[in-house]
DNA sequence: GCGGTGCTTCGGGCCCGTGCGAAGGACAGG
DNA sequence: CCTGTCCTTCGCACGGGCCCGAAGCACCGC
């Protein structure tokens, strides 16, 4: 926990709507550039470059200089942790008018900025302790035996996911206000499920929509799999 | 998850400082009059009477006129986890010199609004899942037949926790990055643990230390019976 | 090299929100 | 009642933050 002065200072730093919109759209995961974050929050570039500045200065987003372009992602999963769950608090107290309309689809499987969420997430972290797959250890989760041959029979990059900063720790679901798994072991399951097309993007309606890009699917093939290996019901 | 806007909103509620120390204040759980809100935040009475109304208006407190006095807390466990996480957030990327000095005696174990947090918090959740106490259910957990023969053997009051809007859900510890559980049960089981000095609240070092009040410790008689009951360590 | 594009820095105007002091209700106790 | 306390509303001044337009760098492609 921190001062007031630097929880305040945090917060300021989600307080404007156009940061807000810029964090919301890099929830997905994805690397945009200042362009397009200054699209996405509906203001110029003058203004974005200040804006991005500040959220870098302040340790919530990275940037990525390539060429011309600047590429900005989050700059960890705690960071996407908290903009999920104040939005989940946003959600709860905002008067019902000024809901997102994504409502179920997006309750269903969506991506937390690089792990799964939603009740595919929630399943997921169930399956994985409920078989023992993973066991609580310092500062989150380890794999077990059985866990580590299973993720390996999977497909999941295990050293991948263990050259991480953290190996595997919870993410608060705001959807299901349950836990899903985040950390190395969370990217490395999505990205092994999306390789093997065992979910898909999910078309987003176009523009502005920053949530969109975020919205997943399951496929028959990853029902399959994932419920033989891990009890995860469609 | 919530228009930008409304996001903004939400997060402007916490984006002063004093604000944020009344926020802080109001995570141990107590409900705190307007005057004593006041000085903690460092500010006139009639400043905190604006932010005050202005953090009621937003959903994030609810007051209790009672005579002359005007008590304040928050508004729901959402909130309270947000504020977690939040601070949690800000703890990491803030400088090292604006961190609190709560430092490990606090990670041990403390109040997260009006359950058990910290590495108890998450030991307990632990052992719940563990043993099969409580099982997923949409929207939360829900207590096992042995889970309710085993929390009712412990002196929980399981009709009270079912009374509340949520019987039980999970809460980021950002302490641990690990769930710990919050609803109706998390709140009984912290106020059961209490009630029979299984965790006592420590003295805190006084005045304008917002989270003094929130830190407890496991006594020895705590640490046998939940150690027996769920392999909680001490 | 030279244009075109992406992004940043500078300058200036504007609005919102904060803070205090003073005054005005509401409540408890003598 | 009338006093003291707690809290709120009002009025006003200050300051910080936001936004845009114009200009200045940096980089790619021809």
């Amino acid at each position: 926990m921190t001062s007031p002065a630097a929880f305040a200072a945090t917060a300021a730093l989600m307080a404007e709507p156009p940061r807000a919109a810029m964090l919301q759209a890099l929830l997905s995961g994805e690397a945009l550039t200042a362009g397009e974050l200054a699209r996405v929050a509906g203001i110029g570039a003058p203004a974005a470059s200040a804006h991005l500045a500040r959220l870098v200065e302040g340790g919530l987003v990275a940037v990525h200089p390539q060429g011309r372009h600047r590429y900005h992602r989050l700059a960890s999963e705690e960071v996407a942790a908290a903009i999920e769950t104040l939005g989940g608090l946003a959600a709860d107290v905002a008067p019902v008018a000024r809901r997102w309309p994504h409502g179920d689809a997006f309750r269903a499987a969506r991506l937390c900025y690089d792990h799964l969420a939603g009740r595919l997430g929630v399943a997921l972290h169930a399956g994985l302790t409920g078989r023992g797959w993973i066991a609580p250890a310092p500062g989150g989760w380890a794999a077990t035996p059985a866990g580590e041959a299973g993720l390996a029979a999977l497909g999941v990059d295990l050293p991948a996911a263990r050259r991480a900063r953290r190996f595997a720790c919870d993410c608060m679901d705001w959807s299901e206000r349950r836990a899903h798994l985040a950390g190395g072991l969370g990217r490395e399951i999505a990205a092994c499920c999306l390789r093997r097309h065992w979910v898909a993007r999910l078309p987003g309606r176009e523009e502005g929509d920053s949530l969109a890009r975020r919205r997943l699917a399951l496929t028959p093939e990853g029902a399959r799999r994932l419920g033989e290996a891990l009890g995860v019901a469609a």
